[in-house]
DNA sequence: CCCGCTGTTATACAGTCGTGCAACAGTCGG
DNA sequence: CCGACTGTTGCACGACTGTATAACAGCGGG
């Protein structure tokens, strides 16, 4: 029985690549089949070396929660950020973007929920949750408050954090269900009815977002 | 060694006990930590009756999903049966129950996030899924069409199949976040965020939804 | 009252779990 | 080219997993 041989990488390389053998066990097989044997396989490593970069399985599963949380927004924000100065724009990008591709993406949604149904009961989950939450709200009222400007609407901090809640949930509920491709419907339909919805919960004037769906085109 | 005394139950109470369990073990423990044994144990009885009743432990979960979603529905449904005439108070109970107690609850968001989680992947829960969705929608579809109707606004289907697309993430986005109560805001503030965007999201006046907010208040 | 049906328990089994530890081997500085 | 540091492996351990099966006991029908 001959020895597997193996090189030693960077510390960040290592871990980058457990977190995302974590990532992908837990997608495929959940939190269940998501064994520390299984997720070594799969990065290519022995288990022991679980124990060397993160303490112990759990802490692994704990920091690749946060690894995820960060992926998402950041590429939520990306798509607000190549914006051009126009808000409206910029509002209809974001929220474009988080239902198309590749932010609809199964893998994603089946991860960020099989993490939240963990949040109640595992230690530091919570906090990890509040701080995604907290930064894509944050990314939201920024977006919205000089589109209410513009166009004349009261744009009070309550009421931009209001409106910052209900699109986010917006949002995350077409994000949630147009990934998961129930057949239901056409998901190409979701950056339409995204932008329709946002218009009218923001009292915009109609076409205000809507007559941005062109560039939202797939580059 | 003393046998455990037991009781005979009904076939359907013992099923209903061991899906409760199960759920109780799983919104708490995570899929992971949901094991037979424990299960059983918070059932009242041991391992082996979850071969008898359901073959196996994994179509005993899965049991489980379809029982929850069975809930989550019918909980949904029971708000808009009790509503009265008024097409727009019956659409404004429906809307508001989905963001106050009961509804709101950890307990149902962390076993539906934990079970959309394994939607992808386990074989015969998307189908589950995608009825609860259906049916979901299609009650929201229902109440949309008399109040478009009443306020003189487009109603034909595509259109009203559209706007419940998006008042079905509205609501599922703010029953996650809401009910997983991070401190950022105020639960309390949700029925009237969720039906001024409501509103807004439908074209109607100001105050239609709105208005019915006091009738919303927990009996 | 007691027999028989069957819901229920108890036990055993092979497999997998997470992880602690000692030995090995890459890799880098000299 | 060699020595030493440490990233990495391989294995062992006890605990726990799901489930098969045989023995038991509650309960209704006669």
């Amino acid at each position: 029985m001959t020895r597997k041989t193996f090189r030693r990488l960077a510390k960040d390389d290592r871990r980058h690549g457990l977190l995302e053998a974590t990532l992908d066990c837990i997608g495929e097989h959940g939190l269940n089949g998501a064994s520390a044997r299984r997720i070594a396989d799969r990065a290519g490593v022995t288990p022991g070396l679980i124990r060397h970069y993160f303490g112990s399985k759990d802490e692994m599963v704990r920091a690749a929660y946060a690894y995820l949380m960060e992926q998402l927004t950041d590429r939520a924000e990306e798509a607000a950020r190549d914006a051009s100065q126009d808000p409206d724009e910029a509002l209809a990008r974001f929220i474009g973007a988080n239902v198309m591709t590749p932010s609809l993406s199964v893998r994603h949604v089946s991860l960020w929920a099989t993490f939240i149904g963990r949040v109640e009961s595992e230690p530091g989950y919570s906090t990890i949750h509040r701080d995604g939450y907290r930064e894509f709200l944050e990314a939201l009222e920024r977006l919205i408050h000089p589109v209410l400007a513009a166009h004349g609407r009261p744009a009070d901090p309550a009421t931009c954090q209001g409106l910052a809640i209900a699109m986010n949930g917006l949002i995350d509920g077409l994000w949630i269900e147009g990934s998961l491709g129930h057949g239901l419907y056409d998901p190409a339909r979701l950056p339409r009815i995204v932008l329709a919805a946002a218009e009218g919960l923001l009292r915009l004037p109609d076409q205000t977002l809507l007559r941005h769906l062109p560039a939202l085109a797939p580059t």
